[in-house]
DNA sequence: AATTTTTGTTAGACTATTCTAACATTATAG
DNA sequence: CTATAATGTTAGAATAGTCTAACAAAAATT
């Protein structure tokens, strides 16, 4: 498979986890590539039945698409995961590299890597990594969005790899697995005053308490 | 650039170290791509004014075409470097991943590499690392073959990086840095006893000992 | 139901990289 | 110094991936 068809696999396997349908413009969009391009990607990719394709209907991917897509996805996620614990990047620098390097051919580079890192079970954002066998664990979290005032949640993973929305995180000195206690929701805007780790009070706007996702503690 | 073009200037640049000149069947045979296919990149790149071309004359690198060739193999093996201490690998086995890892954009990614090296001078096959600006330490080593019996040296880098060469001197036991003695060569066909670290004696062939680069001790 | 908008497809073209076949030049060997 | 061999070049075609322009189908609006 070359980067190129990697990519095309990728996409429509991120696409179809947010979206109930994904359709060639949707897929266009992502990849920033023209649709008629797209067309006969997804047309050359359905010939060697990664992708079920036919005309006028959404895009899914085969059995062997997704199991495709989820193993170029653990690379992509051990890398990101490498350059942070290992090289000393931010979780805001990683992605455009793991982009790159996730399509390295070379079985061994990525065992040793998940062996270094002991592996890992998530990126650097909290997202899964998928399995050998390219299966991804689903998570399902919460948006703090959703927390009630009083209710104290722990921050597992982000919403979003925006970078100026990881770099606000960083700015508020927020980290994977800290606990948030939703202090105060204002009515007129939903901005949130939480405590963070029992010690340092924030806020956020209800757009970023949106992707921010926890899990309820009990 | 592209990763086709850093290849034809990688190998543009090493065949020119070995050879007074560099003709396009050398570049071709080096590459495994067809005479007119390199006739014509060579072309493309000398309009870049990475190679000075003139019909039915020698190829030779500009000094941009150097520079750029330098900077490339200066990844290539700061990333061998960096899979053999820090990711365990044999140093048999990662030319090829290098020959990947080698084409990835990103400065930042190589000067973390370089960094946690501690800014290594040579690569796990004694070859020196190209600096910031892709200059080239000249090593002027001898082959161990042109040692006279009673001499001393110190096994400083291979002549050679196919695989069983490597995994020979591994078998011997043989380690870059180890002192060598040559106790004995046979007249016959220039067999090679020595000592190494004065402990453990070994037999070499002529075209080993070839291989074997050395500074003599004095 | 007819019209308009959105989405999807086809056709044809372009660049990058490669190839084979044919021809040209240079080097080598009588 | 010619004939042959080796090397180099040109021409033309193929594949992968991309684009624009034009047309077609489906969805959304009157
Ligand atoms: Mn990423
Ligand atoms: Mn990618
Ligand atoms: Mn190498
Ligand atoms: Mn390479």
């Amino acid at each position: 498979m070359t980067l190129t068809e990697e990519n095309y696999l990728k996409a429509l396997f991120h696409l179809s986890l947010e979206n109930e349908e994904v359709s060639v413009l949707d897929l266009s969009k992502s990849l920033n590539i023209k649709m008629p391009t797209v067309n006969s990607m997804v047309k050359k990719l359905s010939s060697k039945e990664l992708i079920s394709y036919e005309k006028y209907k959404p895009l899914t991917l085969t059995q062997g698409g997704k199991r495709a897509a989820g193993l170029i996805i653990r690379k992509h996620r051990l890398v990101e995961m490498f350059l942070v614990e290992h090289l000393g990047f931010g979780w805001d620098e990683v992605h455009e590299i793991a982009e790159q390097i996730e399509h390295i051919k070379s079985q061994r580079f990525f065992d040793r890597i998940d062996q270094l890192l002991d592996f890992p079970k998530v990126d650097p954002h909290g997202s899964p990594i998928p399995d050998i066998n390219g299966e991804v664990a689903i998570q399902n979290y919460k948006k703090l969005e959703e927390c009630h005032e009083g209710q104290q949640a722990t921050f597992m993973s982000v919403g979003s790899s925006q970078d100026s929305f990881l770099k606000l995180i960083d700015k508020l000195n927020l980290k994977l697995g800290d606990k948030i206690k939703v202090l105060e929701i204002q009515d007129f805007d939903k901005t949130m005053r939480v405590l963070v780790n029992n010690n340092s009070e924030q806020t956020l706007s209800q757009l970023g308490a949106t992707k921010i996702l926890v899990k309820l503690n009990v």
